[in-house]
DNA sequence: TAGGCCATCTGGTCCT
DNA sequence: AGGACCAGATGGCCTA
């Protein structure tokens, strides 16, 4: 499966603790054939821009080209290794919620997990399907005549909020495990 | 082989 | 000032 292409992944390792005992010149970007091109760093074997695409510029038109003054080379390097490692880890984080709806959400099993996409487009539509549930249930229980309102969705987010508060990170899958029964009873 | 999906790196921006 | 968040870029793996 994906495993062997992650084993891959995780010894990728374009910062390394010889990169910053780097003489400052040896590690400044576009130092041979480079030389004149954009800034850039040398990473896995390939050359990236530092500067690159239009985004880059939102600071406003004129960045800078090279590493800040007051940093030295090393120590940016040391915060750049420090700033890669807390994006894995939230990134890491993100996955693993994204693991975590995918068990919460009922689907067909498949010989693949879901991606990312089709994890939150049934997410999306699992919990439509819940709302329109327990609107339905709310509306069988209204005295004849009256209809669900607002003032059922309403009802309806306030308690889920309630859950939130007193229950922490589990009260979501507890909430619809709730939900799911009381649908099966009446 | 092309396209989809993903992990990772990176610099800019926002927030505390 | 430093960390979190975001989005673009890149390269690897897998499948049709």
């Amino acid at each position: 499966m994906k495993s062997k292409g992650k084993a891959a992944k995780s010894s990728r390792k374009p910062w390394t603790e010889q990169d910053l005992d780097l003489e400052p010149e040896n590690s400044e970007p576009g130092t041979s054939e480079q030389e004149g091109s954009e800034a850039s760093v040398h990473i896995g074997g390939s050359w990236r821009g530092v500067l690159r695409g239009g985004a880059r510029e939102r600071g406003g038109g004129t960045t800078h080209r090279h590493r800040r003054s007051h940093n030295s080379n090393k120590e940016c390097n040391v915060r750049r290794l420090e700033s890669n490692e807390r994006e894995r880890q939230r990134m890491h984080k993100l996955n693993n919620a994204f693991q975590a709806l995918r068990e919460a959400i009922p689907h067909v099993k498949m010989d693949r997990k879901l991606s990312k996409i089709e994890t939150l487009t049934l997410a999306e539509n699992y919990i439509k399907s819940l709302t329109s549930i327990i609107l339905g249930i709310s509306s069988s229980r209204l005295p004849p005549g009256e209809t669900p309102t607002e003032a059922s969705a309403a009802s309806l987010l306030q308690c889920y909020q309630q859950h939130l508060e007193e229950d922490g990170d589990e009260s979501l899958s507890q909430f619809l495990t709730q939900i799911h029964s009381f649908s099966q009873e009446s």
